[in-house]
DNA sequence: CGGGACGTTGACGTTAATCAACTACCGTGG
DNA sequence: CCACGGTAGTTGATTAACGTCAACGTCCCG
């Protein structure tokens, strides 16, 4: 293990091996290398594969009939997509960048998990955070207001390259994919970062790139804490009646 | 089995035996009778328990810092809470009715799955389908518009009771729970319900209850097709760019 | 009958979508 | 090297959708 070499390594998980990694150990899968823009899966279709990213990214997305598009999650390197599936793809998945990406076989993970315990663990842990970050998403999509959102990403950004403050941070996708993420528009985007910056929030180093030069102030608008931004989202629950101590146990 | 008495018991999933009767044969848990508007958990706190609801209703949600609630999902008879948890709830837990709830220890269910392959696969199942349900919440807030939200959460209520447009549907919530459930408020849900009445899609037979008079409209509605509500919001994909075939498999 | 929670409805204001023009930044080829 | 075209991004003007505020209705339970 020669010393730090660079952070790139580490994303998605916090210090374990990531599950990708482990499941690479135990399991054979395909290894394929894929442009930019390119379809992986198809929301609907049968699904015989979990896939994994070893590097670049991936974007898993639903559309409405009328050609709406939402981006449920971007998945980097170590992530997994279609963990758990009971036969058809939950999501369609598309490159968002040139990306190395893995097929395991269903059957493969399947087995995998019925003989090695710690394989079992390893996809139960995964699926419990992308729980965790599903539930992240919806509160975000249902009660904070556009520049809230923008900075709560903004920061996850951040925060998966390692909260190191002086070192620019890629925004690896266009405003499109952030907005259709986001549920806002593209202009919205755009509009929210130029206005942090103007606030010497961040600095738009160029437009892939951004710094974050008040990381505190940045996570009171993204957290929802109020006073920041002046009018944020009402949620209709009626303070008075939430009984917040636990009745029992 | 006496011959369909009501067909109440089913919910949640499909066809098979929830994964809750799976559970309460295989796992020794606890078993609660709980009032209305009860705290059960709460969100950070350490989780050490799996929730089971037998009957009645729970609300699970997240807080802003100042305040705001988002009800990530609802959970009825038959529904599971807090499976494949990291040590912390992932969000707060509240009953919406008077409910009997079990509490499973979360070393029982571990080592339930352990040696159980039955117990395991149904986990399995119950997680996928949460992460479905997920997707489906992700898109709604996202992408569709407040008279969408509203037309999609009835028909799920509508379908949960296995679609008989005849007989009457409980709304087993306040309009404050739907509200910060579908990220709108509370007025917003009450003018969409009574605009699909005007409409004649649905008929509210009281404030609780409702009636499905078109369900094909009011599904079209809901899943967000084009033409029927005149201005939705629109995503940020540029419909030419998306290459819907496969690249590769 | 009175109080309180829940729900409805209306008038008004704000946020963010829409529409549109314009700029910056590629890569390609004359 | 510069013109060309195409994609991505920015910025401004306008407006629709939805939130906010407030009054009022309804139901239920003591």
């Amino acid at each position: 293990m020669a010393a730090g070499q660079h952070a790139e390594l580490r994303i998605a998980s916090e210090g374990h091996p990531s599950v990708l990694d482990q499941l690479r150990l135990a399991i054979p899968g395909v290894v394929r290398s894929v442009g930019a823009d390119q379809c992986i899966a198809i929301e609907g279709a049968a699904n015989d594969a979990v896939i994994g990213v070893m590097s670049g990214l991936v974007r898993c997305f639903r559309m409405t009939p009328d050609g709406r598009r939402h981006i449920c999650r971007f998945v980097g390197p170590g992530g997994l997509v279609g963990l758990g599936v009971l036969g058809a793809n939950r999501h369609s998945v598309e490159t968002v960048s040139q990306a190395q990406i893995v097929f395991f076989p269903a059957t493969a993970i399947k087995a995998g998990a019925d003989k090695n315990p710690a394989i079992r663990t390893a996809i139960f842990d995964a699926l419990a955070e992308e729980l965790d970050e599903r539930d992240r998403a919806q509160l975000r999509l249902g009660r904070l207001s556009a520049d809230e959102r923008v900075a709560d990403f903004l920061l996850e950004l951040f925060d998966e390259r390692g909260r190191n403050a002086a070192s620019s941070n890629l925004i690896p996708m266009t405003r499109a994919d952030m907005a259709d993420h986001l549920g806002v528009t593209l202009e919205t985007v755009s509009r929210a970062m130029h206005r942090f910056q103007r606030m010497g929030l961040i600095r738009l180093t160029n437009v892939r790139n951004f710094l974050v030069t008040r990381p505190a102030l940045l996570r009171r608008i993204a957290a929802g804490d109020a006073g920041i931004a002046e009018r944020r989202p009402r949620s209709a629950l009626a303070m008075a009646s939430a009984p917040h101590q636990a009745a029992l146990m």
